[in-house]
DNA sequence: TGTACATCAGTGAACGCGCGTTCACTGATGTAC
DNA sequence: TGTACATCAGTGAACGCGCGTTCACTGATGTAC
């Protein structure tokens, strides 16, 4: 029993985020107190404001590292996306990212913390940057905002209706089979968006 | 002052849902407690218990009247739609009626009380019904189980990602236009998904 | 029409709880000389 | 290499709060005769 050792925790910073993840699972966003995390990381309840500097400082930072997390997520699904089924299978990734951590993906968008939360703004142009990429790689001729937020609302749409147990998520493969299918429905479209493409661009 | 008569409140349920709602648009979600709509129903702490089991049955009765409300309000922005524009308009008014009730809509979409709450099962399907009803009736020719899921989620997502400030929601203008171009870039591609449909409907 | 009584819808005191946050503090760490 | 001291990261008691829920109760309502 190493109490020296303890006393000091270390790195409660990183302790904390960790503990408020597993919270946040278990519990849900109700279950995610400072005193809670405090417990859990094993020390007293006032520990956590040597850095953080209130509840929602916190969330925020958990919230961040969720995008961040997103983001590697998307990337191991695929690194440069450039065709529609390619495209597709980082749709998929989105959604089973949101299923597999539905309280982390809650909270990383929910409105609590709006205009203010710098590192949460940063996050979220990260993501929608990250989406345009891809759909500019994917469509080269077509207008890349307007259909990357298309894109982006369909997925993320897809990712709550699941989560709020709207739509059949009974297992990962109709998951995957349905924002797959979801996904295509939409590009094929996408040619007829730009003019002079769609005549180039059969889609039968 | 007719004391007598407040004293059995007439309607209590009725006023405590009224209450719930003017709670949830001014605080969120976290102001909604039932001491809070005790308090402005103007009545005892406990009355409420009288028509409420407890907290989470008045959180779903809320939610099943937005349910309703939405239903209506669709209803409003075109009674039967037939055509792409008219389902765009019924897009349009499903993320007004978003932004215009955020803590409701957040409410009703919120996982608290999943497979119970048979009240709020009979209106998600209800919801469901219907955009399936309007996507069979603007596309014949299709499979509408898969293209109303996508529709859906398309719809929904857009209304989510404006609640949470990721899209430009600066004037209901541009969230109209934004929402009416992503329904038409799903609807271009919808011939394509029925394979003899495809031939019969030239999108140019 | 008047009375007796069951039922119903409210009251108000009380419970125990966990929360966020403050404060003065103390033990450990690391740096300057 | 050893000592003095500033800084830093934790402690723990305490605050006031609002919450959900229970309980025994009481005043109003409406129904049967």
């Amino acid at each position: 029993m190493p109490r020296s050792s303890t006393y000091h925790h270390g790195d409660l910073r990183a302790a904390c985020l960790r503990a408020a993840r597993e919270l946040l699972e278990e519990d849900g966003s109700a279950g995610l107190s400072l005193r809670a995390v405090a417990r859990r990381a094993g020390v007293s309840a006032t520990a956590p404001y040597r850095h953080y500097a209130d509840r929602e400082a916190l969330v925020s930072a958990v919230a961040a590292e969720g995008y961040r997390e997103l983001a590697t997520h998307l990337a191991q699904a695929h690194p440069a996306p450039s065709t529609p089924d390619e495209l597709a299978a980082v749709a998929v990734a989105y959604v089973r990212f949101a299923l597999e951590h539905p309280a982390l993906f809650r909270a990383m968008f929910a409105e609590p913390c709006d205009p203010t939360g710098e590192e949460r703004v940063a996050a979220t142009e990260a993501i929608s940057a990250y989406v345009r990429t891809i759909v500019e790689a994917t469509f080269p001729d077509v207008d890349a905002g307007a259909l990357s937020t298309t894109v982006w609302a369909l997925v993320h749409g897809l990712a709550f209706l699941h989560l709020d147990g709207k739509l059949d998520s009974s297992t990962p493969e109709v998951v995957a089979a349905q924002v797959t299918s979801a996904v295509h429905a939409l590009f094929a479209a996408s040619p007829a968006m730009s003019g002079a493409a769609a005549t180039a661009r059969p889609t039968a």
